[in-house]
DNA sequence: TTGTACGCGTTATCAA
DNA sequence: TTGATAACGCGTACAA
């Protein structure tokens, strides 16, 4: 005679286990849960069953009656980018702490797939969600409409500012100025750009940033040594190809990357192109990946801290969730400059 | 007058959208999941009314009354490790096209942490597990309990074999004793070990391969010569250096690590005692980690390929969780010797 | 084509 | 200290 523990999921409820105590559910329950009206005595023969018969608390219908899950979507647009997996590891060790778990989702760089993986995240009553957004276009109803209908948002990283949502990014602006102007005080004149998508928060800041150095330095900016491509390698490698097109003459002496895989993407071309690194062009980038430190040459970055802002974000979050009247904020986190010697060090022309 | 659009958690009910059209709750259910049986009139109003209200289904209800979540947990050493992100990268990618979700957890290579998150999976009535196990005991029963609590498992890269669940990992045994035989044939006859702790299943194979080499090449294997740490930079840098310690006739003239980053510590190490590679000391690792190709010098390997583990485990834990009577199997995926120089190439002795 | 009743597993509430 | 009841939001099974 087979057990009659299981019901048809094979997991144990509470009202089976009260039935082999002859007890009621709501006994069980308030055993299990620590509840202080309970005899000590049923209370231990309860936990004994509970034990034995493999019971383990249905959260599913936990959430349903509370309207908590214990869960936050994480959305983020490409998680085998090495910045990402950092994040991710700050937000786990705040939500661990916070017995919180991780919805992840990849949103390949594409705004279709982001709108879709969150309203999956909404069906699934998260509790929250940690957006780094690829919104390229200037069409934030998405959300405007997400943030009104009350679920806490945080973003970090690339921002969706200014809609009622909280913020979590480094000094972008003035971090991207300040490694140009390195590249000024050396002597560079003749500096291109290579940037992301510009409708991207990061795109966007980190582009003005650029621009506020040349203008501040009394420099020309050349539209036609700034090119916009894809955020990884291979978009860095395709843009530093157009402009390696130029005439020899036009071509600039020094680049500027929106980021680091652009960077070294950009690096790739440069070599193929026999040039020399940073005799013939010199390059910086962004972000102080793994790798920054382990190319030839070694890339001149601003380094983000990616586990703190990770940590940060899920912080926030967090704060959001329980104090309904926790502050809206943009918290900006400090890089360095990482001066390594893909931009050369003496002065050039 | 506030619109009484919402219930206490601000999100629309099936049961609100109805009272609105003066329908039941059952009709808008239909007409939301094209159910055949409804009018074609009343579900036009009812689609434009849902989307005016908002309304967004209640997963969490349907999961309870169909024990489906669409929900898979992941269960990861260090999602920082680069191996991981495009492990994840390869689950996300078949489960977002099956309409699953990644709840996605850390271990810290802590096995009594993975039991608790494990435990939380399952309250969280996940429809299945994918797991990378940080056990490193004898003590199976852990393992034993869940997967006869029938819940499905796949075991990706650190496998707990033949206790009923499927593996996914890739030749470990006999890569590494193929790498192992690379020195060999190069020359090399005093081969140091640096491994993780044996207990994990990759820790025994790849070391398993590794003997095997010796023996069948008729080589010494000199238990001074093999050092057990963690499966970091940190564990090989620190294994590393207790083989420097030895007197210099004793120490080892290659050394094969039981992953990338074991190697790269034990590099850092080799390099800090002013020693040559692969000059004075000839290293090789496992994994071909991202930056493998850019040390210096660049690092000999054994490629495995993270995204493919990724999409077959996942594949495989759909089939488990769709098909109940679905075969278990150890599935091996196929990696491939990248010889770069960190080896050397010439005969040595 | 549409509606009613019931149950999924749990807890809050009130009664005993 | 314990138990009965209702409710969370939804869909199945049936009835109208």
């Amino acid at each position: 005679m087979p057990k009659k523990n299981h019901n048809k999921n094979g997991s144990v409820t509470l009202k089976e286990v009260a039935a082999e105590l002859g007890v009621s559910a709501m006994t069980v329950s308030r055993a299990v849960n620590n509840s202080p009206n309970v005899d000590v005595k049923t209370k231990k023969r309860i936990l004994a069953k509970v034990k034995e018969m493999g019971y383990t608390p249905n959260l599913v219908a936990k959430s349903l009656v509370s309207s908590k899950t214990f869960t936050v979507g994480v959305v983020i647009p490409e998680i085998s980018h090495s910045f990402f997996p950092d994040v991710v590891r700050g937000i786990e060790e705040v939500l661990d702490s916070k017995e919180y778990q991780i919805l992840l989702t990849n949103t390949s760089d594409n705004f279709e797939k982001e709108k879709k993986v969150i309203q999956a995240l909404k069906s699934k009553r998260v509790d929250g969600i940690l957006i780094s957004s690829s919104l390229t276009t200037d069409d934030f109803s998405f959300y405007e409409e997400l943030i009104n209908s009350g679920i806490p948002i945080v973003f970090f990283d690339r921002c969706i500012e200014n809609l009622g949502a909280s913020c979590i990014k480094v000094n972008d602006q003035a971090a991207t100025q300040q490694i140009t102007e390195h590249l000024i005080k050396l002597g560079y004149k003749k500096i291109g750009y290579l940037s992301g998508p510009k409708n991207v928060s990061i795109g966007k800041a980190r582009f003005d940033g650029f621009n506020m150095a040349m203008i501040k330095n009394g420099l020309a900016i050349d539209e036609k040594l700034i090119v916009e491509n894809g955020y990884n390698e291979k978009g860095g490698y395709d843009a530093m190809n157009e402009l390696l097109m130029l005439p020899e003459k036009d071509r600039p002496r020094a680049i500027v990357a929106v980021n680091d895989p652009v960077a070294f993407g950009a690096m790739d071309a440069i070599k193929e192109a026999n040039l020399r690194i940073p005799e013939d062009i010199a390059i910086v980038g962004f972000t102080n990946d793994i790798r920054a430190k382990l190319v030839t040459p070694p890339l001149t970055t601003v380094n983000q801290p990616a586990y703190d802002v990770g940590k940060k974000a899920a912080s926030k979050l967090i704060a959001t969730i329980q104090e309904k009247g926790d502050l809206v904020e943009n918290v900006e986190l400090i890089t360095s400059l990482v001066i390594r010697e893909s931009c050369g060090s003496q002065l050039k022309n």
